[in-house]
DNA sequence: GTCTATAGTTGGATAGAC
DNA sequence: GTCTATCCAACTATAGAC
C-alpha cells in the first residue's frame, strides 16, 4: 500500500523489478525482457536496474526463482483429492489438478521452457535450470504419494522414478499443446498415460463401502 | 568445389548464409544467430544477408526449414529392423535408433526447442513450430507402421495417435536429458514406454521359426 | 542483379551526483 | 546507500555504388 516511488531500499526494489520483469517476460518472452524494458515497467531509472542487479543473468536468476517460488506455492496449493478410494480416480484428479493449471497459464508456461533453454546456453545458469527440474519433480512426487497414501495404495517402483517419467509425459504434452492449442487431444494423452501409470502401483487394502 | 567468394548467385548464397546460421544457431542457440554473426561467418558483408534475405525473420524461416529438411533426411536414412521377428523387439530397436540421433546432436535438439519456443512467441512465426511437428509425427508415424508390419502386427489404435503420445514422451524424455545429461536414465525411461506402447497392438500372424 | 557503405535504433554497463 | 546522466557496443535495415 505504501508508495513505492523512490529511495526504496534495495531489497523491496528488487522484488519490484522483478515483478515488472516477469510481467513483461510472461507477456512476451525471455527476448523481450531487457533491463531497459524492466526499468521503464516499474516506472525507475535504468540504472537502478544495474544497481539492484549485477548484470542482467543476475536478474534473469531472480526471475527464474521468483517462477519457482509461484511454482512451488501453486503446488501446495493444491487440493487433495477429495474422497477418492480409487487410485485411478485419484490420479486422474491430481493430474486434472495439474494440467488445470498449466491450460490457465499458457503464456508462463511457454517462459518456462524459454528459461530453461536460455539457462541451458548459459553455463553459468546451468543451475537454474536443474533447479527448476528438482522442484517440479518434487511437486508430482509428492503429489503421487499423497494419491496413494490416500487410497491406501503403494507405488511398485521408487515414487521419484515415476514421477520422472510422469513429469517427461507431462512436459512432452504441454509442449505440444503449446504449439497446437488442442487442449482436449492433450487431456487425451494424459489420462491414457494417468491409466498406464496407475499399473505401476497396487492397492494394499481395499477399504470397506461403509468404513468411513 | 567452387569458389564461393564473390557474385554468388542469389540461390547459392541462400543455401551458404543458412548453412552458416546453422552452424551458429547449433553451437551458440538462435539469440546468438544475429545477420551481422552470419555474415561474418559466411564471409560475406552484411547487407549481403540483408539482400538475400527480407529480414530476421525470413532468415530464421529459412533455417527452421533447412532443420527440418535435415531431419527428413536423418529419418529416411533410418536402418530397417534388421530381422526382428518380434515387435517388442523391432520397436526397442527403432527406439533406440532415434534416441541415439538424439544423443548425439545435443546442441541440435536444444536449438530445436529454441526455435519452437521463438516461432510460438512471434505470431507470424507460427507456422515453423507447427510444421516441426508435423514432420517428426510423419516420421515416428511411419517407423511404427514399418516396426509392424514389418513383424507382422497390427496397432490397434490410430498408429498416429500412438505416434503422438510416443513423441511427447521422447520430447520430454529428451528435455530432461538436457538438463541433467543422465542418458542412462532417459534410455530406461524410455525403454519403460516402448514397452509400454507395444501393448497397443497385436501380433497378427506369428511367423514360423523357419519360415524365411 | 549483386554487393558496399552508412544510417539509425536499441541495449548493457558505469562514473559520478545526491 | 540510492539513483541520474552518459557512454559505448552491437544490432537491423536501407540507400545507393558497381
Amino acid at each position: 500500500m505504501d508508495c513505492v516511488r523512490s529511495r526504496l531500499p534495495q531489497a523491496q526494489r528488487r522484488t519490484q523489478l522483478v515483478s515488472a520483469a516477469l510481467d513483461i517476460a510472461i507477456a512476451e518472452g525471455i527476448a523481450a525482457t531487457t533491463i531497459r524494458r524492466v526499468a521503464k515497467r516499474a516506472g525507475v531509472a535504468l540504472g537502478v536496474v544495474h544497481y539492484c542487479f549485477a548484470d542482467k543473468d543476475d536478474l534473469f536468476v531472480a526471475l527464474a526463482e521468483r517462477i519457482v517460488t509461484d511454482l512451488l506455492g501453486a503446488a501446495s496449493d493444491a487440493p487433495g483429492f477429495d474422497d477418492a478410494e480409487d487410485l485411478a480416480v485419484a490420479l486422474r484428479c491430481a493430474v486434472d489438478g495439474l494440467w488445470e493449471g498449466i491450460e490457465a497459464t499458457r503464456a508462463a508456461q511457454l517462459l518456462t521452457y524459454e528459461i530453461t533453454a536460455h539457462a541451458l546456453r548459459n553455463p553459468a545458469l546451468n543451475h537454474v535450470a536443474e533447479r527448476q527440474y528438482a522442484v517440479s519433480r518434487a511437486a508430482v512426487s509428492a503429489l503421487l504419494s499423497s494419491a496413494a497414501t490416500s487410497t491406501r495404495s503403494a507405488w511398485l517402483r521408487p515414487v521419484d522414478e515415476v514421477a520422472d517419467e510422469v513429469l517427461a509425459m507431462l512436459d512432452g504434452i504441454t509442449l505440444r499443446w503449446l504449439v497446437d492449442g488442442d487442449g482436449v487431444a492433450a487431456r487425451a494423452r494424459l489420462a491414457r498415460f494417468t491409466d498406464y501409470v496407475r499399473t505401476y502401483a497396487k492397492t494394499t487394502r481395499r477399504r470397506r463401502k461403509g468404513s468411513a
